[in-house]
RNA sequence: GUGAGCGUAGCUCAGUUGGUUAGAGCACCAGGUUGUGGCCCUGGGGGUCGUGGGUUCAAUUCCCAUCGCUCACCCCA
């Protein structure tokens, strides 16, 4: 048996309502907000994202999904959306049609991973960049829209932190003073922990180790690091998002692991979904843009995990989702009079109405457990006495009352189904 | 890449301290009025017990390998 490669996943059939759901959710509340949706290919020239998410970043490093195409061409299948998006809108010159633009997307993602709970190797984001504006309201705009996501699925247990990392000035200088501050205790950290201090020491920050946490007790903190600009706007996401009440904790230790970001960044987790709990991670990236060969232009956003988000529904059991109904199911006595009732079912069906019938030539009973299988309204039944009278027998399956309508007539009984909806 | 746990019907799982035809619930199919659902009842189909090898008179049960899944680490959505 052939199946699908490790950690990708079918999303089969039963669990289609809950991604409907939320995509609809998606959709109505980036409307909302005035963003308009991007759809950009699932590949694109590996260089955008060396560049674009840094070379140093373990994505780049181990996860991305790289190979080379007939041409010779190394593409990738892209592990996240930010420097597509950008891609496209440098490419386009969307900065230049007008000064601000504000862009959702709900895409698939590809990282080559260990998969386990709420990670795969291919999962689907939905998530939000406005590009054009370095003001602050729009960092608390991207919180706003993910917070009022989650919020309206009816998660409980979500949390949203955040930190600004200021400019790579100012971090650098932080990073030189955090660097001091462990010197003298990079014996004691752990292996992971002085693997980091070389490689991106702002990360020891995740370790989940509690001596490592310790040692780390009394370290600097990034936010007196801060440049004035970036402690100002610092200070008016956390004002905005108090007026907003949209209740927020200050993570010092919230360091994202892209390079490209500046000031603001966030994530919202879930105390429901097992140890992967971000549910949503983002930030202001204003120099990836002239990064990738576009103007200086800055730019934040935040993307989420749908999988995740989905699996923090369900352990919370909060998507009481409608049962999908059907309006009639037509039990036929036999193979005559199913072809004879077709074009019926077809103009209903045309109009509207959600009808079905039995194509497997069961029995009465078993068509009628069907219908009851898919909840239908209305059962229109056709016997040999009912079609050589010229009649139908319409059964009610709420109350079980059946009353009769003459056959061949579909506008009436359009008419009728509508009056009854 | 590292570590741990688990692989028995479509699904959730029992079971065999090695011994004849491997079970349950749900799902599925057929019946319980000759042409009528939900509840209930009866019956039925479906498994080479992940795969390969070893030990043994005998393995689904023990051993080894392999593949797969799950969870955790790393990192991230």
């Amino acid at each position: 048996m052939i199946k699908a490669i490790t950690g990708i996943k079918d999303i089969l059939p039963s669990e289609i309502p809950s991604w409907s759901h939320l995509e609809e959710a998606i959709h109505s509340v980036f409307k909302n907000y005035n963003y308009k949706e991007i759809r950009t290919p699932v590949f694109e020239e590996t260089t955008l994202f060396s560049r674009g998410i840094g070379e140093e970043t373990d994505i780049v490093g181990k996860e991305m999904y790289t190979f080379t195409d007939r041409s010779g061409t190394s593409v990738t299948l892209k592990p996240e959306m930010t420097a597509a998006v950008v891609r496209a809108y440098v490419e386009h010159s969307l900065g230049k049609q007008q000064p601000l633009n504000k862009l959702y997307y709900i895409s698939p993602m590809f990282r080559q991973e260990r998969p386990q709970a709420g990670r795969l190797r291919q999962f689907h984001q939905f998530g939000g960049e406005a590009i054009g504006s370095s003001s602050p309201l729009l960092d608390v705009e991207m919180i706003d829209i993910a917070y009022n996501i989650l919020n309206n699925l009816g998660l409980k247990d979500i949390l949203v932190k955040i930190n600004s990392l200021g400019i790579p000035g100012s971090r650098e200088r932080y990073k030189e003073e955090l660097r001091n501050y462990l010197a003298e205790k990079k014996e004691m950290l752990s292996e992971d922990s002085r693997r980091r201090f070389d490689k991106n020491i702002l990360r020891i920050f995740d370790s989940k180790i509690d001596n490592d946490q310790n040692l780390l007790k009394d370290a600097p903190l990034i936010l007196d690091y801060l440049d004035d600009e970036s402690k100002s706007d610092f200070d008016m996401v956390q004002s905005m998002l108090e007026r907003l009440n949209i209740p927020f904790e200050i993570d010092q230790r919230l360091v994202r692991g892209l390079d490209y970001y500046t000031k603001t960044t966030f994530e919202i987790i879930s105390g429901s979904v097992g140890s992967q709990n971000a549910l949503c991670g983002g930030g202001r990236y204003d120099l990836l843009i002239e990064q990738l060969g576009g103007e200086p232009t800055p730019g934040v956003g935040f993307a989420a995990g749908i999988e995740r988000i989905l699996l923090a529904c369900e352990n919370e059991n909060v998507l009481n989702l409608p049962e999908d109904k059907i309006d009639v199911y037509f039990v036929l006595l036999d193979n005559e009079l199913k072809i004879e009732a077709f074009e019926l079912v077809h103009n209903l069906r045309s109009a509207g109405f959600k009808v079905d019938l039995d194509y497997m030539d069961r029995s009465v009973k078993a068509q009628m457990r069907e219908a009851n299988k898919y909840s239908s309204r209305f059962v229109i039944f056709i016997g040999g006495e009912e079609y050589a009278s010229g009649k139908m027998n319409v059964k009610n399956m709420q109350d079980g009352n059946q009353f009769i309508m003459p056959l061949g007539n579909s506008e009436e009984l359009i008419k009728w189904l509508v009056e009854v909806k």
